[in-house]
DNA sequence: ACTGTTTTATTGTCGGACATAAAAACAAAA
DNA sequence: TTTTGTTTTTATGTCCGACAATAAAACAGT
């Protein structure tokens, strides 16, 4: 087994034989471009892992291999890994080599894993999943910003809920404004701990909008809902905001299914 | 600005300037024989962050200065960057350097970060906001388990609770298996984004626990509560797991508070 | 005062070398 | 034959020195 082609163990013909000389669009720089090297591998990586090319448990091909089939240095490939393990899906140690750890282990809520998640069409169980923790916690939240929330705060939701009005979920700026008034309101709750989680979560779901408004044209305007809650945080009416919060997250799980049924 | 000394710049004493020939105990090296290089170093950099010792913002020494003073290799230390990177605490970009991102982008859920928190006596404010996203995610799950729980998951439950009572929370068995049934409960709900946030937590807390009990002992029997969720949940009682869940946690807020005020 | 160009400091990438650790193979003894 | 101790092997871990790429900053020219 001293120069054999390896076949395919790398996943999706991206890996290249030390003799194999064909002549493009094998080579990784050549597909992505962008970015920095490590970071781009390493979420290519991610995403075969996500979606099963290497399963848990396997170990992938050792450095060399695999940095010369991916045809970059050593350096930035053992930097890929680093980051990977950052993350919990894979763990190296010497002789052994690198295997992808068990599901359990990686942090599915890190928010660049939860991006990568969503570049390869994710199970309708974990999408069901992450609504269901949207559900238990964002009308929580909501009930807390109501009774902590400071003026400042209600300045930029409102701020927000205007561009989104103007703007629509349609554009990229719209999209943002989503995103500022859920950010406006976790930083609200006065809880870094739920913030950080909840700023995860809105994040892979807007980023899962984009890819459904590409299928169906916005069918609800989300700005009505979304006042809602942010008149009850404005009064200060804590059960009523997480009745509002409940009933926006109900709605865009909603839409969600929908969108996915008729895929 | 030659070869001066770049007094402090890395903190802790633990630079020394490429003239320094001090003997020893200025080496990174020396401290910390544990393990990898690259991970020691990420976990030392990670921790003076959140101690607020590198603050957000701030740029810190360049590759060669820095590793110099580390005494380690320049690969090393960016290995031990990129894990930092990862999980959102720096960004780094070529002529502008390697800076603190600001804290909110921080993954602060991440267990890693989590563990890193806890070595440096967490504040109050971030106990408390953490004790508060239990009170809202782990009744809910408790719930859920209580509705999707299998036999098997029962088992590895009733099993940690008798090795729980034999063992106390003083041993590792015992804390062990507080971990094990906290991670059966979790599998049960099903779901695994909330199985991994409240595994990050509950790891935390642990964590936390051990710290406690060194300051007093055991002041209160958790098996009773424990078994007590565990047989709503048996019983596929959702709304009973949910409130002796909360309970739980409640009574464990409450004694880390205690702890906290006679420290 | 503005605009386009050059300089420069820093990260990014590369290649090759050696160190270290742990599994596996092997040898020796009970 | 089983066990125990030793050696070999194979991966990651670490180091070094060089060059490329990038973006900020300085500079020049209008």
């Amino acid at each position: 087994m001293d120069d054999s082609p390896k076949e395919g163990a790398l996943g999706d013909g991206l890996n290249r034989s030390a003799l194999d000389t064909s002549p493009l669009d094998t080579a990784f720089k050549n597909l992505t471009p962008q970015g920095r090297l490590h970071g781009a591998l390493a979420h290519r990586l991610g995403v075969n892992i996500l979606k099963g090319v290497f399963a848990p448990g396997q170990t992938l091909p050792n450095e060399v291999e695999s940095s010369q089939a991916f045809d970059i240095s050593r350096s930035a490939y053992r930097e890929a890994i680093r980051i990977l393990a950052a993350k919990g899906m894979v763990e190296s140690r010497p002789k052994t080599g690198t295997r992808v750890t068990e599901k359990r282990r990686w942090n599915i809520l890190d928010p660049e894993v939860l991006r990568w998640m969503f570049e390869t069409e994710p199970t309708e169980a974990f999408i069901l999943g992450l609504f269901e923790l949207r559900l238990i916690t964002e009308p929580a939240a909501a009930a807390l910003a109501a009774q902590r929330r400071n003026d400042e705060q209600l300045r930029i939701m409102d701020e927000a809920l205007i561009i989104m009005d103007s703007e629509t979920l349609a554009t990229e700026a719209g999209r943002q404004a989503d995103l500022d008034f859920h950010d406006a309101l976790m930083q609200a709750t006065g809880n870094e701990t739920l913030a950080s989680l909840s700023s995860s979560i809105s994040a892979a779901v807007a980023w899962s909008t984009r890819y459904k408004q590409r299928i169906k044209a916005l069918e609800r305007d989300p700005v009505p809902d979304h006042r809602a809650v942010y008149e009850a945080i404005r009064r200060g009416d804590a059960s009523d905001a997480r009745w509002c919060m409940e009933s926006l997250v109900r709605l865009a799980l909603h839409d969600t299914q929908r969108s996915m049924s008729l895929k």
